[in-house]
DNA sequence: CGCGCGATTGAGTAATTTCAAATCTAGTGG
DNA sequence: CCACTAGATTTGAAATTACTCAATCGCGCG
């Protein structure tokens, strides 16, 4: 079950047995099913969430109901309202299942209790913030520099799996095409 | 000189005055006059740079020489070719000075010693990274979700100093407009 | 079988780019 | 003080790209 986060871990760094039950005692675990919420706008967003198993998708949908893809989560990926959850505000986003999914939720207190109390954990989450701060670069210099095309290809194979579990509406709304032209992109 | 950057960890944790000497002491110094680089593609990324006074751009410039612009850095920012430095791999960005720059840098290993060394400065690392992670997210929104005009008055409103230190040119490219789209949002 | 969701296709429209030319501005040297 | 130049900005017009709206197609499931 919970083997999935430990091995996160320590890519980055061991940890003990015992090390691994006390950080794994600052997570609950919550099931959902497909097209279940797991975050709604306007909700305060009192955790982050582990992907166990599962697909998750975080967007944001403006004043015309049009929606925007922010991030997908699958297995070992984290997902939440980081905007809302760093600052215990309101969620502007909205996440929700693609897939069954079963998650790992670590409250901001728990979180910050365990970099307090531990500073391989504290080492362990600037590492991998630095890491998802590298591919949002990556993701913004796409955007600015690639064609809608480009873009598309790059998706294909940044993520081949992901392409197959999804509606490719979703991947429309990730790239920051319209469907339509997504599909005439295939050709 | 350095008060700034004190300034800046205090915001975050508090230091002594023998820590910060320490802490400084991982820092060298360098001033730049405008339009001197800072980085160049295929260089070594050594450090990270803190800005102390003057202002920056990190671009990348394309096969057919168009350039977009994944960041600015005035006083109180840092910035460097993350993906290169943490990885310690060749840099495809530019950074160069659009005013003359003084800056204080720090070395990948000097930036991880004092992190091991002392707790305090991991966690102000890691709090500065979730930080700018939420930035960028936003961005990405913005680029996803905002017209060229929308972007164009968002970054009127977020960075009104910016705006007037530099080219406009420069603006676009970093908006992802042309300059001549730009121009003609100013209506 | 038929419903419903997702994907595709067509046609017209809107936004932005490109290329070219004109204009403006600040700084320099006479 | 003025003329000159380089860089920056603006404007125009044509071409491109992607969007919207509407209709159609395809397929899996009850």
């Amino acid at each position: 079950m919970s083997e999935i986060l430990r091995k996160q871990l320590e890519k980055i760094t061991p940890v003990t047995d015992s090390e691994f039950d006390y950080i794994l005692s600052h997570f609950t675990s919550k099931k959902l099913k497909k097209h279940q919420f797991l975050v709604q706008e306007d909700d305060l967003v009192p955790n982050d969430f582990f992907v166990v198993h599962g697909l998750l998708k975080a967007c944001f949908v403006n004043q015309d109901g049009k929606e925007h893809i922010l991030q997908f989560a699958a297995e070992d990926w984290w997902i939440t309202d980081y905007q809302a959850y760093f600052n215990q505000t309101k969620a502007t986003l909205t996440i929700d299942c693609i897939e069954p999914t079963e998650v790992l939720c670590l409250s901001l207190y728990n979180r910050e209790k365990l970099c307090a109390d531990m500073h391989k954990i504290e080492h362990f989450f600037r590492k991998k913030s630095n890491a998802g701060y590298v591919a949002l670069q990556r993701r913004i210099l796409s955007l600015l520099n690639s064609s809608a095309k480009e873009r598309y290809d790059q998706f294909l194979q940044q993520y081949p799996t992901l392409f197959q579990r999804m509606p490719k509406t979703l991947i429309a709304a990730y790239l920051g095409v319209s469907r339509e032209t997504l599909s005439r992109l295939s050709a």
